[in-house]
DNA sequence: TATTGTTATACTCTATAACTATA
DNA sequence: TATAGTTATAGAGTATAACAATA
């Protein structure tokens, strides 16, 4: 093993230097994205509802009875790769599809009764989660973290 | 087909509500980093870098010789993953690998000669795109959500 | 015994082509 | 022909267990 006062020949015990990857906003917009993702929390765990299906039910409870085309553009997923989603939620008794009888090609999605409060409960433990791993930031800094993010991807 | 006019009954050509997910900071992080993502691009495509590829090479740049398992670290990827990383890169003559001489575990790693260039360009294009997509922030604003985003994970 | 690195494997997310049934 | 939804499949990222070589 190296002695401690013998730095300068390695970096065995030292930092690492920083390397351009930090001087990105990308970079760091993906750090905190891991940092502030529910999913890992055992709290959010507990739910048993992978990100895709909680933004599913998330988007259903506040537009009821949408299409699946539209649930899918409205949480960014395919319409192949939204299917076994659905099929989970709607196996757990979480969701209904319902063919439409205007239009016998799209089916309604809507929140059963188990499903509307476990989606209730699983956004306010998110919004929960979220609050304490923002804990650093102000009302103001939050808000303006906000603005700016939004200022970078909107349109 | 629905009349324009009748659009109180559902919301077939309305927007979406905004749901919940829409006030938490995570949810806009990562819709910016999506945006930032260079590798998507294909001006950064051309260099056939996987982001795990491109973090390596950086890294190496910065930090040269350090060990397998201090790269694992520095970039955030898992030992067993890290190997077909460095597989990949050594066999396209990017990066050596050399067993360390005081103990035979360890190995170093280093750029090559033809690693070297094409990192310094693959960098000089991602740093090109970052710039590109977040014209619409002037030098303060960049600062600021940098320093916004590090107050969320650092630590 | 502990550590470095490897192999094997599995799970999730994502992307695409081909299919069905309706329009 | 075009659209809504499904199935099948493959790629890439990530996680864990078990192993070999060395300390």
């Amino acid at each position: 093993m190296k002695a401690k006062f013998d730095l300068s020949e390695d970096q065995n015990e030292a930092e690492l230097n920083q390397n351009m990857m930090a001087s990105l906003v990308g970079y760091h917009c993906r750090r905190a994205s891991a940092a502030l993702d529910p999913f890992s929390h055992p709290r959010m765990a507990a739910f048993h509802l992978r990100p895709g299906d909680f933004a599913v039910l998330s988007l259903l409870r506040a537009n009821p009875d949408v299409s699946q085309k539209r649930v899918a553009e409205g949480i960014g997923v395919s319409a192949p790769n939204l299917a076994p989603i659905l099929d989970r939620l709607e196996s757990r008794g979480l969701i209904a599809r319902e063919r439409s009888l205007s239009d016998k090609r799209v089916q309604t999605l809507s929140l059963t009764v188990d499903g509307l409060p476990l989606c209730r409960e699983a956004e306010k433990t998110a919004a929960a989660l979220e609050s304490e791993a923002t804990a650093m930031l102000n009302g103001a800094e939050r808000r303006q973290l906000i603005a700016l993010l939004q200022k970078v991807y909107v349109k």
